[in-house]
DNA sequence: TCCCTTGTCTAGCGCTGCTAGGATCTCTGT
DNA sequence: ACAGAGATCCTAGCAGCGCTAGACAAGGGA
């Protein structure tokens, strides 16, 4: 009984530590660089044992991207409980968005860019995508106004993504970095003071 | 010498037909399926004349790349001709970029994802890129009004490009579409009426 | 007519994601 | 204590990838 409980918590530990080597790889050299032989040489065994913990690579992009989502949902919600009334925690998940997506670059793109077969907005959505989704979109739906909170919450994410991406590929100028915060910030609410 | 220039058109027919093939092929079953030996196939050629047009399979994305910003210029410009005052040629424009992305999934992608080795807003920018760009920030800085112009088209820039992003994902709900437009439009112009 | 340039193709290198089949090692039942 | 069963892991290999060296053929000039 406890041997085959210790086997389950190694076959655990091994199953994210795939994960980790992957997204340090990632992070480290580009997702181009995550091969499953250097993946496997890292994690010192062969090639296979990848396969018996997920279906694909693809699969193992997705863990990782999951991963990502449960701590962007935690920052979000962190910076969030620190400010008071709708429109500083408004600014403060805007800004926590961006910085998360400016400091993990690689795993920004594995969450948004890479893993398209996560199911998004969808009933079966692992809890981690929901609770980024609900930590992003709370507080933007919170300021929408009179306006319709659903497509007032897209149109925000749409930009931040946007913001995060061509930021990334170096095509906005980076001392603009906080006044296009700033700048969106102002817009989207759209001149409304606090309100709480 | 009519030998030679014989020869040099109909290099130049094949140049053109490998970009248009790539584009063909990327847009019917994605850039994945873009592959060396497909591509060489359907040109009815073998692999390394490819090799003698392109540097390599970067590069030829960066070929269908500039006719996709070529293509964006005229588009972006042809709306804008038809329509008068700042407001109304801003509006216009984030809605023929907005098409543009819907219309060329896979062209956008190699134009704002894949192709990163181009050399955005530099002086040696190729003509196609810088007219592109000037085509969406013009029209952009025109109602920025009080505001800086250039973080204000960043901003801008930066949440159509997530719109079509996200949009293309299947992030985004299709029948809000009209209405985000509306919305980002409205926000960004911050109130202002037309002012021509 | 012969040579030489130019253009093209065949074949192959090292890499990729992925898997079949065999070896080894561990636990169980007698 | 030991043999058999089962789980676990690795070696070796497949097809396909981007890319290239070297052979080959076709055409123009001397």
């Amino acid at each position: 009984m406890s041997i085959q409980e210790r086997r389950e918590r190694e076959r655990a530990e091994r199953h994210q530590l795939i994960i980790r080597i992957a997204r340090e790889l990632a992070e480290a050299e580009g997702w181009e660089a995550v091969t499953t032989r250097r993946l496997a040489e890292r994690i010192e065994y062969s090639q296979p044992v990848l396969y018996s913990h997920f279906a694909n690579k693809d699969a193992i992009v997705a863990a990782v991207a999951l991963e990502g989502f449960a701590e962007l949902a935690a920052q979000l919600r962190d910076v969030a409980h620190k400010v008071d009334g709708p429109v500083a925690v408004f600014t403060a998940v805007a800004g926590a968005y961006l910085a998360f997506g400016a400091a993990n670059p690689a795993l920004y793109d594995a969450m948004f860019t890479m893993a398209s077969e996560l199911p998004f907005g969808r009933p079966d959505s692992p809890t981690a995508l929901k609770e980024a989704f609900a930590a992003l979109a709370g507080p933007i739906a919170e300021v929408a106004g009179g306006e319709d909170p659903e497509p007032f919450t897209e149109v925000v994410w749409s930009a931040l993504h946007g913001l995060v991406t061509l930021d990334r590929g170096g095509r906005l100028r980076p001392d603009f970095a906080e006044r296009r915060l700033e700048l969106l910030v102002e817009r989207m609410l759209g001149g409304a003071t606090d309100e709480d």
